[in-house]
DNA sequence: CGAGTGAATCGTAATGATTCCTGTTTCAGG
DNA sequence: CCTGAAACAGGAATCATTACGATTCACTCG
């Protein structure tokens, strides 16, 4: 998603125009990978060193919520990405070195709620874990 | 897996019996489902009232290293339950109102790597969430 | 069977991520 | 430019999890 797309989305909202959003978004634009809070917030401290955690953690659930960013838990602590695909359903490789994603497409769900009959189904996770090949070659 | 195979393994490795293990193991074999560290001790202090949670979360590592467990990240927080067919590869459909789970034993990673040439694939994870027909029902 | 040894445990303190609270600042609209 | 609502800063609180020194326990071997 770019930042334009992003502020599109969140004006419709009637959401504020703020320096620290602009600053989240253009991080998370800038890297194509899923990051923590505080991955974001020392990066914000190089122009704004008093940022609280309070205000980061508030900005990246409403960017969740509202579809901008994809979130995820990994070893139990929060992880963000900016949206990659929006509206297309998707999953991902995560590099466990370097963090960077790749896309996977396919989606095992169709072939398997057919043997859940009676079951309500309301989400999934599915991600693989591994070495990109940038990082297989170090 | 039954008490008996979970302590013939921890044997074999040289781990001690005791008290504190057996009530662990038996609560789980008691409970099909992902069971939180808290849930362990409330029941434990039944007859431990001193309980240590660090002698709680020692125990679970050790037991989901060895293959007695299973474990998986459910909103940040780690969750246990025995396994259910060790050394067969499967996932998991969770309920997300009792806790109870149904084993899914098709897995979409072969489909998937073939289109992963260069990745080093190291793990994965899959697991189905919603509601069990017992919970549809109410 | 009873002492010795290292594993296991207890009790509590520390940590790290996340959330809450309160007063202050900033944004957008009139 | 003024104003109310939204957003923020700073710090305290919470929750799960881990760490640690002191003590107890399970098993071994004499």
């Amino acid at each position: 998603m770019t930042l334009d797309e992003a502020w599109r989305i969140l004006q419709e909202k009637q959401f504020k125009r703020t320096k620290n959003r602009d600053t989240i978004l253009q991080f998370f634009s800038e890297n194509d990978r899923y990051l923590t809070a505080l991955e974001v917030k020392n990066f914000m401290e190089e122009d704004n060193p008093g940022i609280s955690f309070d205000t980061i953690y508030r900005n990246l659930s409403t960017f969740s919520d509202l579809g901008i960013l994809e979130e995820t838990d990994l070893n139990g602590d929060r992880h963000f990405r900016m949206q990659c695909d929006p509206g297309v359903h998707h999953h991902h490789f995560i590099c466990t070195a370097c963090g960077k994603t790749r896309s996977i497409s396919h989606c095992p769900m169709e072939m398997i709620t057919v043997n859940l009959p009676d079951y309500e189904v309301e989400g999934h996770k599915f991600e693989i874990y591994g070495k990109c090949p940038l990082c297989v070659a170090k």
